[in-house]
RNA sequence: GUGGGCGUAGCUCAGCUGGUAGAGCACUCGGUUGUGGUCCGAGAUGUCGCGGGUUCGAGCCCCGUCGUUCACCCCA
């Protein structure tokens, strides 16, 4: 009887060794700023009630609308994969109380999201993120700063050919304002019924639409950055000095749109030009109402998700992966069984001393192992037998080029590391 | 959700107008005693994604299905 084998469910991305340690680089380098600017980390759960995405995300996106996987757990409860990062944070910080503390909240997390669309290059349904956010002051210095986090994280990549796209959705006056006058300049265009439909919900979606008669429909369009009013304006305005003080390039896009309505305010977005269709590497920005709508007290936040499969993408793209890929230290190829004995009480102390150490394992013979220990990459070799074991010295062969020195078993730690730490430098 | 491409050994692929499968790389072993990379030799591996159909006969044709890929849509 033989079994059918089983497959991923579609649309899942999976990282398996070698590529495994080039999307773990990738994320610590788009974390790394995160950190270094006081954020920290938060876990949180992969499900959460389906109420606070259909709520927090808002109704009316695709997001919600026909992408979340949900379901009804055990208790007859409606469970959702989270479809992205800041409602789930807001929760937790509503529900644990930690904007009762010194504000702003800063938090940052990674993990894996869910999304139930067509894969496509770059798209998964289950995807990665990485992402901060800090809550509970409303300051431009902090959206400058936010926005400069993710731009490092970028940078520390190696990545060039992105660009940072800025723009500001206002206060609720000011969107109020556009809204009414969009929704007069959409009725005059002859929309077909599923472009007339989706301008119903959210008008500002037709700026989103790439089919060429559409942008040039919308050409005239009223942007809402010409309805700003006075604070929301010099908002934006502080926002854009202390990112050109940074010497962070952006570029202004007051037709960007963004999938989720608890936009506010400062929004931005970095688009990666070597991607196809699914060019988005990150975004976020203000959300004024969010926390309050999730049953908190009504303070604002800014925050944003950093799509660590795109980025990864991106550097492959570029070519900027640091080619020196996993490679151990030493290789000891132990020969018979009081030898495997010895070889991991010595493997043990090695990776003590932070040593990377293989074994060869599976008694095969020395010619294989030798190819095994080549192929692994390892810089050092040692062989052990009797005749070392006896001796309490084995010879410690340089893959590089053959050399081989004598060195007492006890020395080899010692030995290596300076000799590791001299190949470094 | 809509549309196009693709699905043959672990990987990349070949397989002519239908006659029951091949290459390169990788892998394993060997080229006499315990030392890798090159070279030489030998070897293992496929329900040709899955299910139906047409046919004397299908990897090649048809239908369905699953997966994948690219685009729309949407977004990370």
């Amino acid at each position: 009887m033989k079994y059918e084998k089983i497959q991923a469910p579609k649309g899942v991305r999976e990282y398996l060794p070698p590529e495994s340690t080039a999307f773990e680089w990738v994320r610590e380098q788009l974390i790394a700023p995160a950190r270094l600017a006081g954020y920290q980390l938060m876990e949180l759960p992969v499900f959460e009630d389906t109420n606070l995405f259909s709520r927090g995300v808002g109704e009316s996106t695709d997001v919600v609308s026909k992408e979340m996987y949900t379901f009804e757990d055990r208790g007859g409860r409606s469970i959702t994969l989270r479809p992205e990062g800041t409602a789930g944070v807001m929760r937790a910080v509503i529900e644990q109380n930690l904007d009762r503390g010194q504000l702003p909240v800063k938090v940052w997390y990674s993990g894996q999201y869910f999304r139930a669309e067509r894969p496509q290059a770059g798209r998964y349904r289950q995807f990665y993120q990485v992402g901060i956010e800090a809550i509970g002051l409303d300051d431009p210095a902090i959206d400058a700063e936010v926005i400069a986090i993710a731009y490092q994280g970028f940078k520390k990549i190696g990545l060039k050919n992105f660009t940072l796209q800025i723009t500001s959705l206002g206060d609720a006056p000011s969107r109020a304002a556009h809204r009414a006058d969009l929704m007069k300049f959409y009725k005059t265009l002859n929309l077909d019924e599923a472009t007339a439909a989706r301008a119903e919900v959210n008008p500002l979606r037709l700026f989103d639409d790439k089919r060429p008669e559409m942008i040039a429909a919308m050409a005239n369009a009223p942007l809402l950055l010409d309805y700003l009013s006075l604070d929301a304006s010099d908002n934006f305005k502080k926002v854009q000095s202390y990112l050109s003080a940074m010497n962070i390039e952006y570029t202004i896009n007051p037709r960007m749109v963004r999938g989720l309505d608890y936009y506010t305010g400062t929004t931005f977005e970095f688009v990666h030009s070597d991607l196809g269709a699914q060019s988005g590497i990150g975004g976020g920005g203000r959300y004024d109402g969010l926390m309050e709508i999730l049953g908190g007290q009504p303070l604002s936040g800014i925050g944003f998700g950093l799509g660590v499969d795109r980025a990864l993408l991106a550097a492959i793209a570029e070519g900027v992966l640091p080619s020196d890929s996993f490679t151990s230290d030493l290789f000891i190829i132990p020969l018979g069984e009081s030898a495997m004995t010895s070889a991991l009480t010595i493997a043990s102390e090695l990776r003590n001393a932070a040593i990377t150490t293989e074994i060869a394992f599976g008694d095969r013979a020395l010619k294989g192992a030798m190819k095994a220990a080549d192929k692994s990459g390892a810089r050092y070799v040692v062989v052990l037998g009797e005749a070392e074991l006896q001796a309490g010295s084995v010879e410690l062969k340089r893959m590089e080029d053959g050399a081989v020195t004598s060195v007492k078993i006890e020395q080899l730690s010692r030995e290596l590391g300076s000799l590791l730490s001299a190949q470094r430098n």
